[in-house]
DNA sequence: TTACAAGCTCAACTTAACTTGAGGTCAAGC
DNA sequence: GCTTGACCTCAAGTTAAGTTGAGCTTGTAA
């Protein structure tokens, strides 16, 4: 028998709730990998469970494919990630979660810091900060009306 | 001089740091509203920005136009948002919201809910548990290999 | 040894969320 | 009163993230 450590493409779909044609489509992206048997059939090692489970957690909070691709470079392939691994994975990403969260937060608490700001002035609503990026590229297209 | 309570598409791209293309999208969406001047141009109340503000956020974090669209008619139009209007949001939200945030937490703390859980059982991975809606689906489709 | 579920590739289609462009209108300063 | 930048509409294009389908191959269980 095949060992039981290798998994076909529809075991990992069965396991991990995503579709085959989405495995096909991320290992395209290069986010899993895969051998092939003999016969050009894939197998995937378990690992590949838990980065499929990265993979759908953080789209769920709106990081996209070619963010997690970059992120899950860090992770080793073939061997099962250690803590530091995943220390090192969630440090790269740590300033975007914090500020997604603080996000998050502040959408749950009914925008309590914007409240009181009438979003009247874009350099102080706390809100409008995060995107501060924006105004630094220098386009001179978020400038106010009046100069 | 026209009342600088209104707010031209070009001044709210400004101000907002979204694209005119986007304010019109939002408003064929129904995610927005203007009044139209005699010249059919739009014009906006301040409340706007708030809204759009909302939106981005929201987006950033992972919500659909079309939730972020549901979740904005329980905004009044016309009348600036009272707290009470922003809990109803929030409140509409907060399942969601909290489920993200908890996510987004144990992506940022480097997993360590999944570090021991190999992965192996779908039913106890902490990571799948919040998929177990796909389980409920009565497809079938999430069977282990080995029934 | 054969049937048939599961795989494979590749191209085309889909949906969300916008952007771009063409072709025409509005309005504020000179 | 005319010019020029901001607006308008509508259609078509774009990118991300997959899904669907056609046509062909594999592998396993009766």
């Amino acid at each position: 028998m095949a060992p039981v450590t290798e998994l076909t493409v529809g075991q990992v779909a069965a396991r991990s709730g995503v579709a085959v044609s989405a495995l096909h489509f991320y290992e395209a992206r290069g986010l899993i990998r895969s051998h092939r048997t003999s016969g050009n059939q894939r197998r995937y090692g378990r690992d590949v469970l838990r980065r499929v489970a990265i993979i759908r957690i953080a789209q769920e909070v709106g990081i996209s494919l070619a963010e997690i691709g970059a992120a899950l470079e860090s992770l080793p392939e073939g061997r099962t990630p250690t803590r530091e691994d995943w220390n090192l994975l969630s440090t790269a990403w740590r300033d975007e979660l914090d500020q997604k969260i603080s996000q998050l937060k502040k959408l749950r608490d009914g925008l309590t810091d914007c409240i009181g700001c009438g979003c009247m002035s874009i350099d102080k609503c706390p809100l409008r900060n995060k995107d501060d990026r924006l105004a630094r590229e220098g386009t001179g297209a978020r400038r106010l009306i009046a100069p």
